[in-house]
DNA sequence: AATTAGCACTCGTTAAAAGTGAGTGCTAAC
DNA sequence: GTTAGCACTCACTTTTAACGAGTGCTAATT
């Protein structure tokens, strides 16, 4: 167990260092207000801290800097919640300020608005369609064959695909199957549309003996199509990086970067991340080369209780953990009431 | 004028750093085989070229590099067109593998193709909006007020836009309004499509006497915001820049990225560009400060003889603008073809 | 007159050497 | 238990020296 003092020693550590980006020293440290002691009192503090594997130095001569131990012990033990500025809440509130109506937008806006609150890099991952339930379906034929189905989903998320049949869909017939398929597959979750819908058109096909093989066809590969098709990730203040000065080495910033590029690796690493809390992952708890370097803060968000997907923040392991906790709690709830103001159930 | 041999000698020179990205000296260019005079000759040469302007030396003892009007020469007068290999054929044949009915889709493949058969990044800017002719207009009424509104293009572009009514619209009101408004503003330019639209409603309204000034507003309020959106930027291939050796050091390579992800500034920058031609700029021709050190090579893409947008390359000036070209031109081909197939006039 | 060999000179690059100072760990005094 | 004092460490900076690729000029050669 840690004593009060040891407790004092490496909040200033950590906190300083976050702040400067330099090795903190005794006698920096002795200079703080709060501190009563001397430095060689430090010191000596110093060395048990880092026999606890709290701190370390970089090298003999350098003062100390947190280890990922430290940062884990300092985010799950000392950080203090702060309250967000006036000038924060007002950034929030402008969020609010006219609804916006798709989703996508307003999660672009959203990660937009986290990096400017944080100044770090957003990463916002978009709804997971399987869990998502229908809505709405419509099928608009236009010309030689070509059709354009939409899909409403009850978050209100809309989505479009154009296919191309090898015949012409009269509105009519289009109109019918439409009615019948809105009738039937209502509230059916995504991930088993495509085969419902199939279903369904044979089905429709068979009472009503018509020409719908060839819709059904291509309805078929375009919903694979969809469906291999993962969540939309968002990206926000990508430039926020390069003010890192632990990024300012290209061969540190490079995998950073491509890593972000990549919509596959980030999804496979963002998706599983547990209840609604907030997860905060740090250097090599990430399982990622390319971050093992950097920290991220993690939020899941969702609307009545469904998640729907995640909200992230990151940053080097250095990053301010409590502005970014705080911004994140703060964007996370008015996030989640303009979704809800767009779902449709 | 210039002579054979400084010819020679400029296009040694160039081809030769941009392989290598070093400066290149006399005894080294002495050593090719279509050489035949010494490296002393080589350096009277040289000097007469450097007078011109044509190259340059980053110091006294190092050897020569092109200057920009050296680059500017070369890609005038020097480069050899140069086919493409059997394994690129190949590669374009794979966009025809299975057509992609989204346009947009269409675009980002074709953004990552580019990139994959250069090593460069890309560009491709979106087709304008306001060029545009109305195809299609569909109004999907979901519950609590809430419409889609889906727009198709002529050119097969499909988007969505969801609105907010105070009162929900009824499916026949918007049966009736839709085929009103697809018959009078089918093949309607975009960028009048908003005023034509109000007009339309108003008439619409008045003749039915129906409550539809909710939907002419919030109509307006979308397509108003519609219009303020420019074309969409698709990039590819952004992590090729970190393997440019001009771009090693951050304070490079910064710039460069930070303004590859603005879309407004590189919309500005790409989106004037003349005729069907291929539109190179070197260095400073590019007008703006962080791609001081890049080149960009540029191509307009249309279809019937309708500009739509713009493809576009961009790497250190020491870049490989043969084989650039010749990317761009084949893919163009093959993207314009695509393009066509996805038209609805 | 054009070409080339020869050579002194330049200057960035690399390596080694010396100096600097922030910070530490230990010890002895308080 | 705390602190003052001091020798020690080591990254960082500066200095110096050696290196070598490449140039420009001149004189000899073709």
């Amino acid at each position: 167990m840690l004593t009060d003092r040891q407790l004092l020693i490496l909040r200033a550590i950590v906190d300083d260092y976050i702040k400067t980006a330099q090795p903190v020293g005794s006698r920096t440290l002795s200079k703080r207000s709060d501190v009563t002691f001397s430095s060689a009192t430090i010191r000596n503090e110093m060395a048990d801290l880092e026999e606890m594997g709290l701190i370390e130095k970089p090298h003999t001569s350098a003062g100390r800097i947190p280890s990922e131990l430290g940062y884990r012990f300092y985010v799950d033990h000392l950080i203090r919640p702060e309250s967000i500025s006036p000038q924060e809440a007002k950034a929030l509130k402008s969020l609010f300020a006219h609804s916006v109506n798709e989703n996508d937008r307003l999660i672009r806006h959203t990660a937009d608005l986290l990096s400017e609150l944080t100044h770090y890099t957003t990463l916002v991952l978009g709804p997971k369609e399987e869990g998502q339930r229908l809505h709405h379906l419509e099928l608009i034929p236009l010309a030689e064959g070509r059709v354009v189905i939409v899909l409403v989903t009850e978050t209100g998320h809309v989505e479009h695909k154009t296919l191309q049949l090898a015949e012409a869909l009269s509105r009519e017939a289009a109109s019918r199957l439409m009615e019948r398929l809105n009738q039937t597959l209502r509230g059916t979750p995504l991930s088993q549309l495509r085969l419902r819908l199939l279903e369904e058109i044979r089905r429709f096909r068979s009472e009503h003996s018509e020409q719908t093989t060839l819709l059904s066809k291509a309805l078929d590969i375009v919903l694979t199509d969809q469906h291999e098709e993962r969540p939309l990730i968002y990206l926000g203040g990508k430039a926020n990086m390069f003010d890192q000065p632990e990024f300012q080495d290209v061969a540190k910033l490079r995998p950073v970067l491509e890593l972000i590029e990549q919509q596959e690796a980030l999804f496979d690493f963002l998706s599983p991340s547990l209840d609604n809390q907030i997860l905060i992952t740090i250097g090599s708890e990430n399982n990622v080369d390319a971050l093992k370097d950097c920290s991220v803060i993690r939020a899941h968000y969702s609307v009545d209780g469904v998640s729907l997907g995640t909200l992230a923040l990151i940053g080097p392991k250095r990053m301010d953990y409590n502005r970014g906790i705080n911004s994140i709690i703060h964007l996370l709830q008015a996030f989640q009431t303009e979704l809800r103001k767009n779902s449709l159930d």
